[in-house]
DNA sequence: TCACCTCTTTGGTATAGACCAGATGCGAGG
DNA sequence: CCTCGCATCTGGTCTATACCAAAGAGGTGA
């Protein structure tokens, strides 16, 4: 930041300090690399507390313009991924259409008793056991969303052996012979906490935007359950009527 | 419990003041007709400071649990309404299936330009006029929407010599017989600024849910644009591709 | 009855420190 | 070359206190 606009900072109520960063922030005055200043230098930059600073950051952080990862650091948020839950497009190719580059990080995948909410979804008894397969994904380089995906075991017998790097979607259809029918989902706000906070390298209580996916194939066989937690800032949910749902 | 774990206990409570409240929650301690004590109050309860108390306090908030009330205090969240924006239904009538009882207060309807945003999405030129309807809705006496409904001036010429506290679905069906047809909508998380925040009794910068919704009659014309803020916690977006999209 | 004013209570913002814990980079030792 | 541990960064949490501004209660006067 130049003196000049430190100057022009002299106000110290709230929304003035808010502002000022805003400012700066628009006109790529604080961020290197889209990564913000620590705390401390920016609180004495504004000349204030680190407390006070932190209250202006997390408005900041919650109108979607900067995001932080835990104890790294502030970062500016890019634009928003444009994600329609009722395409089963692969990832790969959803961002790549945005002109974005993803990843897809496997972090594990087992056998496991699936909580009683999934299982009641997956029309199946409490303490039924699926496969458990946990991903965490990137747009350009930025952590983005965690996904944990159930899937029936006896439908998926050999999942285990597959890529699992990769869309499952692509894996469904070439592997198992299967197409995707009817879709439910379920979009809710929400604290990340636990996994989801910690594979996304987000401190806990972060907001985040979690999307529960019921799968069918054209039978109408259930065939997996997708939960979704996402990076608030990064994600704008489209829908249109007027595209077809396939 | 071992002496190790005994000692673990007395060093550091793992019982935190977050986990406390949310205890107390739980239990019922807390909620006085679904509202709590003062932060004064609380702060003295639980021998801490008011800073580290409204830091749990915001973070039992961005889990859904309480919710503020722009200097008003603290209450208790109730649960989720369930919406599906792809459906048409009345308001009150949606809220009856749940359960729930309903309210809706007209702001303003007056005639007025829409920002160049809106203009774009009704595929109008910018600096168009449309009628401009505002007005908030309360399920259960809570405020959980403030809505701003853009409509045609040429289709819906005397659309203020209505009722504008009803259904605008019913209106449109019984005052101009139109069915709806086609729909788009997007959802984003956002934070609450400016009259949304104001018309909510929310502070300035308050989390919640942004769903731009446009509306065309059978023929796929475009009828009207809503924009929607929500409270984060009291809103859960469910859609299900077996649903009949009418 | 009702508009208006005032006083109290509430959350909202701010100061100035301090220590904790995870993330990271670097250097020493294998 | 690699690994391990330590020093030093970062944000995360905390104490203690103060004043401000809006909301709400209650009283006063037309």
């Amino acid at each position: 930041m130049t003196a000049d606009s430190a100057n022009e900072f002299t106000k110290r109520s709230f929304l003035t300090l808010e502002q000022a960063i805003r400012n700066d922030l628009a006109e790529g005055r604080l961020a290197v690399d889209r990564r913000l200043p620590s705390e401390r230098e920016l609180a004495e930059r504004y000349r204030t507390t680190r407390i006070t600073l932190r209250e202006a950051l997390s408005h900041l952080e919650m109108d979607g313009l900067i995001y932080r990862e835990n104890r790294r650091g502030w970062f500016v948020s890019d634009r928003r991924l444009v994600y329609n839950p009722l395409w089963r497009t692969d990832f790969q190719r959803m961002t790549r259409e945005q002109n974005r580059q993803a990843s897809t990080e496997l972090i594990e995948a087992v056998s496991a008793v699936a909580p009683d909410d999934i299982c009641a979804l997956l029309e199946q008894p409490s303490g039924t056991e699926f496969w458990r397969i946990r991903r965490r994904r990137r747009v350009d380089d930025r952590l983005v969303v965690f996904v944990e995906h159930h899937l029936s075991k006896a439908v998926f017998a050999d999942i285990l052996e597959q890529d699992l790097t990769g869309s499952l979607t692509n894996l469904y259809r070439e592997k198992y012979a299967l197409e995707y029918g009817d879709v439910s989902f379920e979009i809710n706000p929400v604290a990340l906490t636990g996994m989801s906070a910690t594979e996304l390298h987000c401190s806990d209580g972060t907001f985040g935007l979690q999307i529960v996916r019921v799968n069918r194939d054209q039978t109408g066989r259930i065939l997996d359950c997708d939960v979704e937690y996402w990076r608030h800032d990064a994600v704008s949910i489209r829908i249109d009527t007027r595209d077809s749902i396939p």
